[in-house]
DNA sequence: CCTAATTAGTATCGTAACGATACCAATAAA
DNA sequence: TTTATTGGTATCGTTACGATACTAATTAGG
């Protein structure tokens, strides 16, 4: 049935509002939300395939958008110590400071003006509906580090984690980043 | 400051998952919008105008997006009867079924998969988030008709409404669409 | 009335987004 | 050592989008 489901059309009303804000500064949404990602991401995420999975878009796109990010000094590339096809990314200074002046900090403001159990109500059922959405279409859940069945926690002393998964050391900062590999706990 | 507010960023995330749900049947994201729109605004509200204050865009944006539908026979122009700048969109008999293929069908199944009173917080905490939008964006809020101040509930007899602001009937139907004019009562 | 000013919409341009396809090089599996 | 897989780039055609310029119909001001 079509029953209406007002939450889908709040749903589809705030895309559409949050996706706007994304024409700042003569960049396009896709870019900024590639660069936010990259403030993000623990370091093993911070690539273009990973990239790829997050935005949920083809690697084609994904490898456009991050080459346009590169000519505009937002963006650098490295290579992989261990793998000489992966490609890691980085922020630029320039990058860092373009986030300052994100437009969707008026998103944010808009969260922080909610009552705080109105906003903790709507970020749980906000991930409650992702998961389901990730759960039907296949994609990943790019949780935090420190909530992954990986992580192991004060492995090498106290905030000195590892990830189990991949065998490296994790420190405190890291831990509150996503990740590619995350799996809920 | 930049606390991280993982509701911003399950935001985002949704964002793109929903967006990218708009790629079926060899139409593009704001094809579906559009299409969608139509079916639940009510005729005073399916204009090319009412389009645009709805999807945040500009003008000629939506003109080029209406005329894409019309082309594929999904919408069909007719003048407004009092004011010939004005144009009046509908969806066709295969509008109104490419609806029913709509892939966003994905999130409302994951909406109903939330217990209800996740679904009803969720929904609250949206509401309350768009409005901290608009109130400061300068938006509209494209309301429920029988939610606006200009509703007059059963002013012709039992279910036979009136909108004050424009003086027009309204069906009991037409109370449950969504409206450009609506102002919370 | 007659002239602005406003409103509703279209046309056109240039850039970016996007899926699709084809491709290359490095790594992993057989 | 083939062969398959993985990570990424290149190119194409269509659409999205803001920006700008435009037309026509309506409304406001004098």
């Amino acid at each position: 049935m079509t029953e209406p489901h007002r939450a889908l059309e709040l749903m589809e009303r705030l895309v559409r509002l949050v996706g706007q804000t994304g024409h700042a500064h003569g960049m396009k949404p896709a870019q900024w939300d590639a660069l936010r990602y990259l403030a993000r991401a623990n370091r093993f995420s911070r690539t273009p395939g990973a990239l790829t999975a997050y935005l949920a878009a083809t690697k084609g796109t994904v490898s456009q958008t991050v080459i346009a990010l590169e000519r505009a000094g937002l963006v650098e590339k490295s290579q992989h110590p261990g793998d000489r096809r992966s490609v890691r990314l980085e922020l630029t200074p320039a990058g860092r400071a373009m986030l300052k002046d994100d437009r969707i900090e008026a998103v944010r403001r808009a969260l922080a003006r909610l009552t705080p159990a109105r906003a903790a109500a709507l970020e749980d059922g906000l991930q409650a509906l992702l998961s389901g959405l990730i759960a039907e279409g296949g994609g990943r859940p790019f949780g935090l580090c420190r909530a992954c069945r990986h992580f192991g926690k004060d492995a090498h002393g106290p905030g000195r984690h590892l990830c189990r998964l991949l065998g490296e050391p994790l420190t405190h900062a890291e831990s509150d980043q996503i990740c590619v590999e995350q799996e809920a706990a």
